[in-house]
DNA sequence: ACCCATGTTCTTTG
DNA sequence: TCAAAGAACATGGG
């Protein structure tokens, strides 16, 4: 789940279960997830003591003692959760950091393998490495449109791209171009200064209130249009539950979904009229 | 058994 | 260089 608000939470139980803490050994159970070398990790970890946290994007950094970051990206499926004995370890953790004195252990646990563990020398090295754009909660209206306007592409694909903003993932995307009121096939170009201020307010809303419920968007607003995504009971394929499917505003109307980009999109048609004209 | 999936990155093709 | 589409990654769950 892990998106700009889902990251938001893992580091604040992260702040608080391992900031101040000391890590005294570091558990590889599977080393597919690292980005960095076993002995290099180990080395740059052991005996460090854990000052702070803080997040760009969908990166979380727990910042050491030495000024250095130890760096978590979660992929598709990551999280992050604690246990005290090794029997009691998630299933699917594949690295897991034992911080003294409370003896606790930080696990990271990912059960497709997208996630990604890493050292880097300050946030802002990171920040360049990797080529990503303000964070989505810090980017002004003025820096979207000026970095949409120079760009034909789809405004999905372009909110999507970590460099231009970053941390919003497929279904926030589709949450704040519902609420702006903006087709996700409208090319970045194409928005007026004031759709680009009703994308921007609309970024905020969703993620403000994304992560003032954890992320857990069965409490969500009845005005957001995630109720009508599947993934939860739904069964795929099956006729899963028509009870959400339907507009926010428009209870008539039938949400549609289809593909930009290989991604599931969901768009409701009378809120968000097309690119060109209507059909 | 089959199909889908919250992300990132690379390759191919035009 | 840019843009679009597709694939690859690894695996669980409906």
């Amino acid at each position: 789940m892990p998106e700009l608000p889902e990251v938001e939470t893992y580091r604040r139980f992260i702040a608080e279960i391992a900031v101040g803490q000391t890590i005294a050994a570091v558990h590889i159970n599977d080393a597919h997830v690292l980005a960095v070398a076993e002995d290099e990790l180990r080395a740059g970890l052991l005996g460090r003591t854990i000052t702070g946290t803080s997040r760009l994007g969908k990166n979380c950094f727990l910042e050491l003692d030495n000024g250095r970051l130890l760096v978590l990206h979660f992929g598709m499926t990551g999280g992050v959760d604690a246990y005290r004995d090794a029997a009691d370890a998630p299933r699917f953790t594949r690295v897991a950091w034992q911080l003294e004195p409370a003896g606790l252990h930080l696990a990271f646990v990912d059960p497709r393998k997208f996630g990604r563990i890493r050292l880097a020398d300050s946030a802002e090295a990171y920040r360049k490495a990797k080529k990503l754009g303000p964070d989505a909660l810090i980017v002004t209206a003025a820096e979207l449109h000026q970095k949409l306007s120079r760009r034909r592409v789809a405004v999905k694909p372009l909110l999507l791209d970590q460099g231009l903003t970053a941390g919003l993932g497929n279904w926030i995307v589709d949450e704040v171009l519902f609420q702006a009121r903006l087709h996700p096939e409208r090319p970045g170009s194409s928005l007026t200064e004031s759709e680009t201020n009703a994308l921007h307010e609309a970024i905020q809303l969703v993620l403000t209130t994304a992560i003032r419920h954890e992320a857990n968007y069965r409490h969500f607003p009845a005005s957001f249009l995630i109720h009508a995504r599947e993934w939860d009971e739904a069964a795929h394929g099956t006729a899963g539950s028509d009870a959400h499917k339907f507009c926010p505003r428009h209870p008539e109307t039938v949400i549609d979904k289809y593909y930009v980009g290989g991604r599931a999109t969901y768009v409701c048609g009378v809120c968000q009229p097309g690119p060109e004209a209507a059909t």
